[in-house]
DNA sequence: TACATTTCTTAATCTACCTTAAGAATGTTG
DNA sequence: CAACATTCTTAAGGTAGATTAAGAAATGTA
């Protein structure tokens, strides 16, 4: 039992580090906002399959993930679902327009491994742009680079064919790639499973 | 030649006032902020057709349309136009991956109408943010807008046919719609003109 | 080891949208 | 108002990718 508790709590300190690290790409922080900041997140492990977030629920946390692998989907009318982007160590996961606009959320969030996610609360890291301007540079720059890099994945998107993006995201995501399975990569490049088995076949 | 003078100083005042009343819609700016903001801007006519960033040339400002109509649009291998976005007064407009990385545009920044614009140099810019944190809030907020529309701009154009995104649009821009080409229009929906053409004829 | 579930493949048919080409409106300029 | 450029429409034929349906692998679980 209290080997158990041991593992747990250095399982919180290795999350929380990789946070700051994390942060620390991209501004500077002194000790003690270090702490401020290790205080505000929480730790949340996650299942296999299990739903942080699902459509009509508001979303009021922004999302760390530490360890794992998570995507955000919505289902078309005839509940299909569509894949919006997947997640992994390092990469942050929500449905931003809930999280923003405070409305029901449209997406979900589901884990496609057993995971480890930092959650901060909006009204937590709201307080926090006020009391530490790096937080608040931080996500300007996060910002940023997430709208630009979205604007080039959908003029690719809209451009050019199916063979083509499956080939960059083959490049670009190798990692991704190895860890989910060929239907959601489908769903991801908003082509069927049964197409994407015909582009694979055609490319050997 | 004195009559001449004061209107375009005129112009000037006047384009510099929609920037401030723009800003305040999301921040606070003290007085003397105000001032600042206003010294860090300089305007810049453009006439119709006419364009402010080529492909290749690296983005080095920010612009706020204060007047007229602009497009982004990028040109595939074929030389095909693809239009990324359409601005009016009240939108910012740009290569930010350029601007953000400081490499050579792959799109085009082009007056549609005789426009007025407000440009801001990066480095000022950078400076800014330094000294006027609410000018830093103002920007993550407008990124986080921004991505936020357009992943569901992208989401939309994945997932829904051409006709409902043609109505999409004439709803959420009809301003727009009334000022630009139909197949410009077609081009920023992905679709060809004469495919836009016969979706309007199907629609009466 | 066997059974169930999840994931991937193959193939026939179908559809949304593209391409090409031509002509009709509309707008702009001398 | 004539002449030219720009924009929009119509129609025939073509293609990327969807749909449906079935079976084959792969993976998980008792």
């Amino acid at each position: 039992m209290i080997l158990l508790t041991y593992c747990l709590i250095s399982l919180v300190l290795q999350a929380k580090d990789k946070l700051i690290s994390h942060l620390r790409k991209t501004i500077q922080l002194s000790t003690s906002n270090e702490v401020i900041v290790k205080n505000s997140f929480k730790v949340k492990r996650l299942e296999k399959k299990e739903v942080l977030l699902f459509t009509g629920e508001i979303s009021s946390h922004m999302q760390f993930i530490a360890e794992g692998c998570l995507r955000t989907y919505y289902m078309d009318e005839e509940a299909k679902e569509h894949i919006v982007q997947f997640g992994i160590e390092g990469w942050w996961v929500n449905d931003l327009y809930s999280y923003l606009s405070q409305t029901p959320a449209k997406q979900f969030v589901q884990a496609l491994e057993q995971s480890t996610i930092l959650q901060i609360h909006r009204d937590t890291l709201n307080n926090l742009y006020d009391e530490i301007p790096a937080i608040e540079r931080f996500f300007r720059l996060k910002f940023e680079k997430a709208y630009v890099a979205f604007q080039y994945r959908t003029i690719d998107a809209m451009a050019k064919p199916a063979e083509e993006r499956y080939l960059e995201f083959r490049k670009n995501h190798r990692d991704i790639e190895q860890r989910v399975p060929q239907y959601m990569i489908a769903s991801y490049l908003g082509i069927t499973p049964e197409f994407l088995s015909v582009l694979r076949k055609n490319l050997k």
